[in-house]
DNA sequence: TTTTATAGACAGACAGTCGGTCTAATGAGG
DNA sequence: CCTCATTAGACCGACTGTCTGTCTATAAAA
């Protein structure tokens, strides 16, 4: 009944976790995480100041895990530089097991401040981990850009608008379509020949889920 | 005190955005709304069927108000092609007058949903009117990209992104230098020689003012 | 005994509903 | 042309149920 201060933090958030993607953050009441717990009132502000709190130290997590998972590949040198880049891209955007269920149940329509917070938690922290790859791939002369950073910036701004969201309403087939389209901007922006990056969009169509470690 | 529907509607949408606009969507309650157009709670829900049917309606005129803009100038081909697009852009994000007060309010943090909501028309409205533009200067042999589409979503998710919201934590000069960097991007994107879009730069310091037509 | 965790009653605010009212137009009968 | 009943559309405001956040009391540990 009793418990450590962070274990029922962490109790709590779970259920929030859970209850805010089947029902999304205004669907969901207090009263529906605290009966589930199986707590009081009381004790629910007794670890949170506020129901919007809960969602704070949600995304706090998320972040943690979403940037760590980033940043773990990009420090990972025996992966090529181009390679890297779409990985990371990808640890968020698709599904590489890890960001998955997170990803996949912020994007509820009800959930907008949530998703609202944690893009604006990915517009700052991806950048960086990016354009410090991108550094790596200028000084091995693969990439020739002048603008490392703000390219990562539209790439990632664009991924998680159109890729990761219901924003733009599109069909299977339109989606696919966007893929090598993409592909080609990014050469582009950074630089380098056509073709050149082309050969991993096939990890786009499948390369996401052939490590998943859920629903199987 | 009795009135056609069609005028109360208008009323209540009116005194609805301007309370949106000051305390959010959140922060506005229904009395507030019906207390100051002067009405009782059963008028309002004769004339909506929910609070978030306001805001959609709200988003409607929005939507007719900011992608008229875009339109009229996307169609007046006596402006250059080059100018054409940064016009049609610079209506949505800085500031023309007319999109000004709209695009300002719906950045309260408060207006999450109201925000993602917006953001799906432009999404969806704006690349189609872009592209129009594009192809002329395709045939103009200004511009060279197979895929103009997709240039013109990356182009508008990014200012929708790191221009149009408080998205991206930026100082003042650090806002100001990505501009050359978009700058530089888009003619990357769009296959021109790097500099040729370079002189519509002073456009967005103090372009978005010059024809303002508020407050002064 | 003091601190930490838990409990649950409670207050205040809010969104949406419902039965009923008021008014202006319509139209039939005088 | 007048008048009175009928109707439909606009409006009212009390009421309901729900929700968040607060407060005080209490149990267990340190």
């Amino acid at each position: 009944m009793r418990k450590e201060a962070m274990e029922r933090r962490n109790e709590i958030l779970d259920v929030a976790d859970e209850l805010f993607g089947q029902k999304g953050f205004d669907g969901t009441s207090t009263n529906d995480i605290l009966e589930k717990v199986g707590i009081a009132r009381g004790t629910l502000y007794y670890h949170f100041k506020s129901k919007e709190d809960i969602m704070d130290a949600l995304i706090e997590r998320y972040n943690a895990q979403i940037l760590g998972a980033a940043k773990e590949i990009a420090a990972n040198k025996s992966i090529p530089v181009h390679e890297r880049i779409v990985r990371v891209v990808m640890a968020l955007n698709i599904s590489s097991g890890n960001g998955k269920e997170i990803i996949d149940h912020i994007h509820k329509p009800q959930n907008a401040l949530m998703h609202q917070k944690i893009q604006k938690v990915i517009m700052n922290g991806l950048p960086p981990i990016l354009t410090e790859i991108i550094h790596e791939g200028i000084e091995q002369g693969l990439f020739s850009t002048p603008y490392p950073y703000e390219c990562m910036e539209m790439i990632v701004a664009y991924t998680n608008t159109v890729f990761d969201d219901d924003m733009v309403d599109m069909t299977d087939e339109e989606r696919a379509s966007r893929i090598p389209a993409f592909v080609f901007n990014v050469e582009r922006l950074l630089g380098v020949e056509s073709g050149s990056l082309m050969y991993m969009m096939k990890m786009f169509g499948n390369g996401g889920e052939e490590n998943g470690n859920n629903d199987g």
